[in-house]
DNA sequence: CTTTGTGAATGGATTCACAGCA
DNA sequence: TGCTGTGAATCCATTCACAAAG
């Protein structure tokens, strides 16, 4: 068994993957797995899938696999989703909405907290069931709320106005769905969310 | 020099930050940059940057920097943003919608072609100028318009089925914004977009 | 006999460090 | 002198292949 201390990122992305191909396993009412099997279920290798976990100790049996409900509890306890995240969203565009609603943050235990935005018409408006609040108050409401994890959804040109807004309100974990760099202070993480690259990216490979 | 024809996506991926970056250079009037102020506005590192270039020749001059305009005609050729990307959208729930909107893909020179749903309830509305239209006319439709470019943001239940009806409709690339696993012909390429593990990923960071 | 867990081997990608050009 | 372009070195991730476990 290796150190669990420092697990890389691409393993974190796809242990996220095999939790989530668990549950659904668990509700088909499957019981045990093998790692062939997780292969076929989600593209991943069997043998990258045996590697993934090998950075957390033995949790199969030889010649039978893996039990769905031990495995899926132990990779939650991993990516700390045995405990409610609560999150603040700022900007409530179209993306923000979209993420607010978005049924799948749940399967990994994020809950909206408060949304912001600049925008006076939006404010006092409801998403879910979650109003919207004037982004002058970031600091004083995350603060209040005790919130320090901060998704960015505003435009490029204020990732950093409300990234400073967030840490002010003592966030200490971002996700960035802009394409804008922002720059944090040592305490903070930032991740980079960079889905209109994928476009580009794809483009290169489109021929004719 | 190195061989252009098998960049890394790694190298793809920035070279769409370099391209967004050198856009926003020119407009503010800026005609040279050096790899050090590269690394200043996106954070990607000087030598990473000089090194991704290496695959296409030599770009920039010594003691002076790169020329903004140049490197970014270079950069759209290389990625093949010179010429528009039409596409087909499939799913016009809340994610379906902010990506028909979002102003970003255009930098791209993506076009949002046509937009499907199975919602009867949806079909005939308009999304940006784009008619929503039944999803059970998706061979049929981008055969007719020539389609090549499918983008899934369906339920991910919805995945397999919309994907089928996209390459049945001669689709070859997809960029699946679903969490699931979709399985495709040889000749097809798929790309995921995995937005909803960056959050699992970000919870395994997260303390106390 | 089947399937795990893991060292060893391979294959990439990033960083270093410096020769060479402007 | 200042900065590029790139081999060499390092670091990281994936795949292979097999001994050991049930």
């Amino acid at each position: 068994m290796a150190d669990d201390s420092r697990v890389p990122i691409p393993t974190l992305t796809r242990l996220a993957t095999y939790y989530k191909i668990l549950g659904e396993a668990q509700v088909r009412g499957v019981h045990n797995l093998n790692s062939a099997q997780i292969e076929a279920e989600c593209g991943i290798s069997a043998a990258q899938f045996r590697k993934d976990l090998s950075h957390f100790g033995e949790m199969g049996k030889p010649g039978v696999g893996y039990e769905v409900a031990k495995l899926r509890a132990r990779i939650a306890t991993i990516l700390h989703l045995d405990r409610t995240q609560r999150f603040a969203l700022i900007g409530a565009g179209r993306l923000g909405q979209a993420l607010a609603a978005y049924p799948g943050l749940n399967d990994y235990s994020f809950e909206l907290t408060a949304l912001f935005d600049t925008d006076k018409k939006k404010i006092g408006r409801r998403v879910n069931g979650i109003e919207i609040e004037d982004a002058d108050g970031i600091p004083n409401r995350m603060r209040e709320l005790n919130l320090k994890i901060a998704v960015l959804t505003v435009p490029g040109s204020e990732a950093q106005k409300a990234s400073d807004a967030a840490i002010k309100g003592g966030a200490r974990w971002i996700l960035n769905f802009t394409p804008a760099h922002v720059r944090v202070p040592e305490n903070c993480m930032v991740r980079d969310i960079v889905f209109t690259q994928e476009f580009a990216v794809l483009a290169h490979y489109i021929e004719e």
